[in-house]
RNA sequence: CGGGGCGUGGCGUAACGGCUAACGCACUUGGUUUGGGACCAAGGGACUCCGGGUUCGAAUCCCGGCGCCCCGACCA
């Protein structure tokens, strides 16, 4: 992609109002732009990114056996009523011109469970496990902190079904593994923790993946000898100690919640009257788990662990491209090197943005800097005096130069 | 939802109740620049959030609404 026909620009100042790291770097970088308050357009350089993050989680969803459908966000209100959660703050209703209320999806049993139910009588069709990334509408009070806590915003949702118990415990354990495979191929596993929460009405706990930021909204106890934590919520009930080893020397740390783990169990196959014939013959209500994970907040949380003075700086994995390519000064040597390096490039099928603007040194670093992509080339007439390119990581403070015809040689 | 702060070109800000609402960034045109947010010149762009009131006169004071940010409460 060349950057002069990017849409979207960098810019210098935001409001001072928005205080969170991720609203400043996201809004000044071009990523996001605030349509209102807790909801964002992705421009696309925060598009491919969010699209990398879903991707991910995608493929780890995939991996243990999640089967991908896409589910409506505008939904029935009589399903709601079924489960008694229709007069819920959160909920978002609409109205149409001849007064019919929908509401707008802030999770989605009301839609799984009965679908599920229209398809799976026997015991054969069980288990399996459904999920969807899609947009949720919830009506905070207050929506905070930039992309971080939004009315508006996107979700992996994924539900599993289950005849006993012992497959819905399998199951949960192994989506606790596939949700650390995706903190960690974003970048966030070491700071991410296994908290044991309430449980709801449901069950006596449930997991959150709470990852360690300052502006994070939750307190969490971390245990070190198990790597895991308690939410403040219910530390009390536990009595200050350790779910798994009773220790009591924990550690107090602000953290937000980038994952959420759930046994529903019976409470909507229940409401639904979703049942199963086993191999007898008889009927017994399904078992049901939910797993919650959110991309546009793992973006944002992202952001604010990775990044310093001068912008964002993210993960490999993640980047809207792979490589910035520079130009600096309009020397006709210089674009020519430039322009067939940015094809070369794209014929290795690298990702790659190309800062062809005529705009100073000084700009153009400043603008790279702030976008954050891993991999910067410049191309100059120092360097090309030397035929060579200057490589330089975002996440570190040299460079190196290399020599043009060895450039595509490098291990990108 | 409670408390606090704030609404002025796209963005950041300024303007005692009194001239044509000013400045910086961004934008357009021309020129000079190009290794860390360059310079010169000429331009375009505003019902000062909305509604009402006070006043000879309101961006400025008063009332109401709406919006935005922060703190708190809430958050399967």
């Amino acid at each position: 992609m060349k950057q002069s026909q990017l849409f979207g620009k960098t810019t210098k100042d935001v409001s001072k109002d928005e205080t969170s790291i991720n609203a400043q770097y996201l809004i000044r970088g071009g990523f996001v732009d605030k349509s209102m308050a807790g909801v964002y357009t992705y421009l696309p350089l925060g598009k491919r990114v969010l699209s990398k993050i879903e991707n991910i989680i995608r493929e780890e969803m995939d991996a243990i056996g999640g089967q991908e459908i896409l589910m409506p966000a505008l939904m029935k209100k009589e399903d709601w009523q079924i489960t008694g959660r229709w007069d819920i703050d959160v909920m978002m209703k609409v109205k149409t011109f001849f007064d019919k209320e929908y509401g707008l999806g802030w999770t989605h049993e009301e839609v799984v469970t009965p679908l599920a139910k229209k398809y799976a009588k026997s015991y054969k069709n069980f288990p399996f496990s459904l999920y969807q990334i899609q947009t949720k509408f919830r009506s905070e009070k207050r929506a905070k902190s930039g992309i971080l806590r939004g009315r508006e915003f996107s979700m992996k949702d994924l539900y599993s079904f289950h005849t006993n118990e012992k497959d819905l415990d399998e199951f949960y354990d192994q989506s606790k593994d596939a949700y650390f495979k995706v903190f960690d191929r974003v970048g966030i596993k070491d700071k991410t923790y296994l908290t044991f929460a309430s449980g709801g009405d449901f069950s006596k706990y449930s997991h959150e993946f709470q990852t360690l930021t300052s502006v994070g909204e939750d307190i969490i106890y971390i245990c070190d000898k198990c790597k895991i934590a308690v939410n403040q919520e219910i530390i009390e009930d536990l009595k200050g100690s350790c779910p798994e080893c009773g220790n009591k020397d924990l550690k107090e740390e602000k953290a937000i919640e980038t994952g959420n783990i759930f046994k529903l169990k019976t409470r909507f196959t229940e409401a639904f009257n979703f049942k199963f014939l086993d191999e007898k013959g008889k009927e017994n209500v399904v078992l049901m788990g939910c797993y919650g994970m959110g991309p546009s907040r793992l973006m944002g949380t992202i952001v604010e662990l990775s990044n310093d003075k001068n912008g964002i700086i993210w993960p490999r994995s993640i980047a809207p491209y792979q490589v910035h390519l520079v130009s600096i000064g309009k020397d006709e040597k210089v674009i020519t090197e430039a322009e067939k390096m940015y094809e070369s490039l794209q014929k290795e099928k690298i990702e790659v943005l190309y800062d062809d603007r005529n705009e100073s040194a000084g700009v153009k670093f400043k603008d790279s800097d702030l976008i954050g992509i891993p991999l910067r080339i410049v191309i100059s007439n120092k360097t090309l005096e030397k035929d060579s390119v200057e490589i330089k990581r975002r996440n570190e403070d040299g460079f190196e130069l290399i020599k043009i015809d060895k450039i595509m040689n490098f291990e990108f």
